[in-house]
DNA sequence: TTGTATGCGTTATCAG
DNA sequence: CTGATAACGCATACAA
């Protein structure tokens, strides 16, 4: 590093005030009306020794950290992965960096995440909420950070969001599998009261409903275990004997119930028809492949970034919007049983 | 937040002094013998106004800021999700935060996310380098900031790292198309000087040699467009006609060639053997499911950490450690048309 | 146009 | 055992 190097050393150096400089190196010469001279002899003095300011020492003065705290439910989830991966491009573009978390949908840990990302003083937070930290949220909100939610909404807090249309998509999709033949069709989701499950059930049931038939609804935890789930799943599935369509509203209830419908012996596709929520890397080339409910994950990344970076420029306090983008419904073989005949 | 409390405000609420505030804070009271009493009476009070420390005063004074620096290829590719996703758990429960950033394999991008960790102080680097950024590290090394590379070695840094033994994983892999009768068995890596790329291409070219087969490779680009891998694929095949197995050296490399051998009407498993590096979720969901040398996600994660924690918990310089963890060959179908009969 | 002095919240050094 | 007080490096109000 070689860190030793500070304004004032500078200011030395050059026999002028470390304020000379200070205003130099925060572009403020022109506003300050310093002389061009003394301004390029400063940059180029501060460029010649590799001088670079102290983010801490700036930081603690001015009470900006330049960083955003993104909470998701798990790094490793692809959705996650990918949403924070075109984060990163465009805050590292407007001067942020990231402090990152993942929650694994528990309270606890959500709470501990946003303390430390607290005590880190960043200056504004992209969320998605496990269920029962409202609390905590609208504690940052009083604490004047602006905070902007995605993939699950808090409604009552009235905070800037980014989500889709859950409820249509789910209803969508369920239509789809109607116009295809299917009959008895399920629902697999999360024993959950986020909103944006509630919703996608409730699409689902919706459709049903147009046709007066009834839902058929299979509920998992969080975090089931792959042995609990198997066991659960398929008793449902003897239970509720010729279901022959599923959607799935999360993607990696999709990959557990895909490998449990397979073991049992179901033909996805040929017999059997099933979409799920959330792009996956190899749901193209699956056999068959697998229809999805797709999220613009670019765009939900870019609202986030610039809802935020729009809250962090201005202290006035902005009517909260809430961005509800469209998704895509990728056909494939997986809900059109016709394609096999 | 209502973080306008400072150690001061408690030591003039207490009528004692921020230094005896800070001590009983940092746990150092008995040590300073401080009396119990008061002591207790510190702790109390900061409980009740749930004061808590501002870090970046505090990093400013003590030059520790407990951050890392993570440098990844890309966050979005699962096997650096995976990982950073393990890393974090450890790091967090050791009182560190994680600031992390995707090279996309790109010198100047890692250049300037070096930079910036530099400027952030952060405290040390786990890093997966791109070609070319040995100055920077090495100018790291000097800035005395302990480093622990992964996935890719700078052997003439000698710098702790953690790794996998590629030669033998890709030798090993060969190995078993040869065992199940493949005749021409090609490899498809990425045209690179990185070190375990090489060091995958060498084990199968000495797997080959074994059998006194020449070997038929094909490099793509790290940042190759879905075209012109076709073209160049599409064109490799067919001037090698007669290749009944490929080993891919990456895992995105492996799915868009399974994409464009699916498209192109070879028969994976049937007639035509695949091996992938590195597991992912669908693999095995894949009809036929792929064989892939699995790395051992949680142990390469534990390593680093340790290592890194290691070497920030002393001062001294210690012998770089070379860590080398083995693979599993995950044996499916893809690799054995036996299967198929 | 530039310099001086002060504070941001901690920790550490030294006295007492 | 405890209390002043000086840093850490920067930004700014105020002077000059």
């Amino acid at each position: 590093m070689a860190k030793k190097i500070s304004i004032l050393d500078i200011a030395k150096a050059l026999g002028v005030s470390p304020t000379t400089v200070s205003f130099v190196l925060n572009g403020r010469a022109k506003e300050k009306r310093i002389s061009e001279r003394l301004e390029e002899q400063v940059l180029k003095y501060v460029n010649e020794i590799g001088y670079k300011p102290n983010s801490l020492a700036r930081s603690l003065r001015t009470g900006k950290t330049n960083t955003i705290g993104l909470v998701v439910e798990s790094i490793s989830n692809t959705f996650f992965s990918n949403i924070a991966r075109a984060i990163e491009d465009i805050a590292y573009a407007n001067g942020y960096r990231i402090l990152y978390s993942s929650t694994e949908n528990s309270i606890e840990r959500t709470r501990a995440i946003l303390q430390m990302f607290a005590d880190r003083q960043v200056d504004g937070y992209i969320i998605s909420p496990p269920e029962g930290v409202e609390a905590e949220i609208q504690r940052l909100v009083e604490g004047k950070k602006p905070v902007v939610l995605f993939d699950r909404m808090i409604d009552k807090l009235g905070l800037d969001s980014v989500s889709i249309n859950n409820e249509f998509s789910a209803y969508n999709a369920t239509k789809v599998f109607l116009g295809n033949g299917y009959k008895l069709i399920a629902c697999v989701t999360l024993d959950s009261r986020q909103q944006q499950m509630k919703d996608r059930e409730e699409g689902y049931v919706k459709a049903l409903e147009d046709s007066a038939l009834s839902p058929i609804v299979y509920k998992a935890d969080f975090d089931i275990s792959d042995d609990d789930f198997k066991n659960g799943f398929s008793s449902f599935l003897t239970q509720h004997a010729g279901i022959d369509a599923i959607l799935f509203t999360t993607n990696y209830l999709a990959i557990k119930g895909l490998r449990h419908l397979r073991n049992m012996g179901y033909k996805v596709g040929e017999t059997f028809g099933l979409i799920a929520f959330d792009e996956h890397d190899l749901f193209e080339l699956h056999q068959p492949p697998i229809t999805v409910i797709a999220q613009p994950i670019e765009e939900i990344a870019q609202k986030l970034i610039a809802l935020l970076l729009d809250r962090l420029g201005t202290d006035r306090i902005l009517e909260p919007q809430h961005l509800v983008l469209p998704t895509t419904l990728q056909l494939r073989a997986s809900s059109n049983k016709n394609l096999f005949r």
